[in-house]
DNA sequence: TTATTTATGATAGTATTACTATCTTTTAAA
DNA sequence: TTTAAAAGATAGTAATACTATCATAAATAA
């Protein structure tokens, strides 16, 4: 028996439910290789269309607009991402080893293990560091905000902000310190790999390098009081 | 006698210098205005023309497409920011006082106060928070580099880099913190006030949150050691 | 089983965007 | 005063971001 993991994702960022359907589906799987590709600016429902051999229609009878698409995307990573960070460090009692583990799994390339899901999570990882920040840098942020859109990286942000309290139950910044470790593990990726002279990784390119300098800047605080 | 400061851009960036008449300065007075109050995605050429009392040709003698224009403001911005730090922070022998500084300075919105300028510095910043990083998070960015043209924002981080290992010679990470200060002291902006449940600055709204965060992330790293 | 809803495919069409081209007039420099 | 450079005016094109319509296939309900 094979379980599968399933997201439930919030009804307004869709017009049909992707997950319901063999297209649906292939939306899912062929926007995440063409966002990939061609980067965000360039992908169209045009192009996701002929890749996949259907029309341009077609896709939007699922998606209003290839925002509402990032959108998706980006709250399907966060929630899977708080699915794993659950179950990774399920049955551990030490915050702090609790803490190392979220900050390796925030900073480390995931493989796509699971076969079974349409989504490739190993190149949405690259897609959520290169382009996860352009779902909420727009002028409907507070909009999408109010639909909720955003639940799952608060949902997240909050589970990691938890975390950093039963470290320190004084520390005073544990929402801003989980959204720091958040981002900076994905930018430190992106500046490694596209301006190394932002970072002290740019020799050895590797993730453990973040890893160490994520731990260190944050246990020095959270030792400190 | 007015002083003026003079930034010298990447002449990669334009293809007339803007500087050198009115029409430009009129571009790129505008294009701060119009991208802060639209938004980068929904700004484009055509509107700019319109609100400047110019054709889209026009505008095109000046500048490619709209991405070198955000790339050319964003520059703009950190080299005058550069100036800034170095400006505030001359004379200073004390680099722990220095880092302060410079921390209050990236967190700080700034005033317009020459008012001889064609740039509004203080909407500017906005349009920084909201908009900077879209500047680098592009498939070009290699190209971009290659141009230099993140020349200015590598440079403010250098600069920083530079003071945080005044402070502490042994510190292992001096790049990545300050690239870290710098995208958080905006980060930390944007979501206090659109995404607030990611800061712990929701209610109150004040930056000076924010600088102390920051100063207490930074300094309890480099005490440590 | 047929009737009917629902999803998809095929095709067309529109407004806007992101440009390029050309020609004329104005402005400024030699 | 000549001449070159910048700006204005206008036109045009390919691509983007959609919306609409109609036919067909597949799933579901009567």
């Amino acid at each position: 028996m094979k379980l599968q993991l399933h997201i439930k994702m919030n009804e307004a960022l869709f017009l049909r439910n992707p997950e319901n359907s063999e297209l649906g589906k292939n939306i899912l799987k062929h926007s995440v290789q063409l966002i990939g590709k061609t980067g965000f600016e360039a992908f169209t429902f045009k192009k996701l269309a002929e890749d996949i051999g259907t029309t341009e229609a077609g896709i939007y009878r699922y998606f209003e607009n290839k925002h509402k698409l990032l959108v998706y995307l980006t709250a399907w990573y966060w929630a899977w991402l708080e699915f794993q960070i659950s179950f990774h460090t399920n049955n551990m009692n030490e915050p702090i080893e609790k803490l190392k583990r979220v900050i390796k799994l925030l900073a480390t390339a995931v493989e796509d293990d699971e076969k079974t899901s349409y989504i490739d999570e190993s190149l949405l990882y690259k897609i959520i560091i290169a382009e996860g920040s352009k779902a909420y840098l727009t002028k409907q942020v507070g909009e999408d905000n109010k639909q909720q859109f955003f639940k799952p990286y608060k949902d997240l942000c909050a589970v990691v902000g938890a975390i950093i309290l039963a470290c320190c139950p004084t520390y005073k910044y544990p929402k801003s310190l989980a959204s720091t470790i958040i981002e900076m593990a994905h930018f430190q990726n992106f500046f490694m790999n596209n301006l190394p002279s932002l970072t002290d990784f740019g020799e050895s390119k590797e993730e453990s390098e973040i890893i160490a300098f994520l731990n260190d800047l944050v246990f020095t605080s959270l030792e400190k009081k």
